[in-house]
DNA sequence: CTTTATCCGACCTTATTGATCGGAGATCAT
DNA sequence: ATGATCTCCGATCAATAAGGTCGGATAAAG
């Protein structure tokens, strides 16, 4: 349950990418473009094309046309919150289906809800955790697995 | 995005109804059968039946066959969190596909992947509120428009 | 033993997600 | 200028999950 989707799995990994190589890592100021991302992380190439088009529409990247183009942070790290991010890709944030409802829009429950309240407040409360957490915060992190050494079978976690 | 499914929805709804039959508010201590709350919040019968059917499977409610059969909490409001109903209806919390991935298992981009640390934080913090807040928080709770007079039109919420 | 209600599983329909394809437009190197 | 490369954009398609339905089995009250 509250699961994110793939795209917006997508996003973060290419965004944290992005950050990375533009910050030290590897090749300072470098644009970045959709084939290294797919391939470094096995992200099906169209997929991920439509995914940093909407993140650049959304302004959280600026995209480079043309030959040695492709993709670069609109802000630096520590100003693109996952909230944007996410929003950026799925949509604005609702734990529940009348969470954005305008006046005079109702569901079919309304008229008796007594959990609309309490729901609301669980979703501010997200929102507050996702609003205060930045990209740079993602940052720095070492990868996972480093090596799948045959001999580290069973020391897993 | 982050959106909780109508079924889990129809979960709360009728745990509250439940919770408020038994405790107080109208016949205390009657059981609570399903068209009763199909009826009061506008839900599917056929619908809340399976609801309330996966419930009572994970000891959330208890169900009395019969006539005059019906539905009940199997323990006090304040001893059935949030979190428990949820996971009840739409399976344990994953932000991401891979945290419940076993040993041996991994995802097509976890080789590289730098995000997966920081999202199951992310993850934890939610189930920490999701754990932490009770049906019996969610009681108590005057429901949103009362009486929808026509008079009242423009001065929503 | 009939009525009422829960129980259980199969089924269908629709919406969303994940993924693909084809071309238009921009930019750089030559 | 011209071609190669890359982003951009819209349309499309398949797979999966969600929402909702149906029919019969089972159990308890009257």
């Amino acid at each position: 349950m509250l699961k994110i989707s793939k795209k917006a799995d997508y996003a973060l990994m290419a965004l944290q990418h992005i950050a990375a190589v533009q910050f030290g890592d590897v090749t300072p100021g470098r644009v970045v473009n959709t084939k290294e991302i797919a391939e470094e992380y096995n992200i099906p190439l169209e997929l991920l094309a439509k995914v940093l088009q909407t993140l650049a529409k959304n302004a959280l990247i600026e995209s480079h046309n043309g030959p040695k183009g492709g993709y670069a942070l609109a802000r630096r790290a520590h100003q693109i919150t996952i909230a944007q991010i996410l929003e950026s890709i799925e949509g604005p944030l609702g734990i529940t289906d009348c969470s954005h409802e305008k006046d005079g829009e109702f569901c079919m429950q309304r008229e008796n809800c007594h959990i609309r309240t309490p729901l609301l407040k669980i979703q501010d409360s997200i929102a507050q955790l996702l609003n205060n957490m930045t990209l740079q915060d993602m940052m720095g992190g070492t990868p996972l697995i480093t090596i799948q050494s045959p001999a580290a079978q069973g020391v897993e976690r």
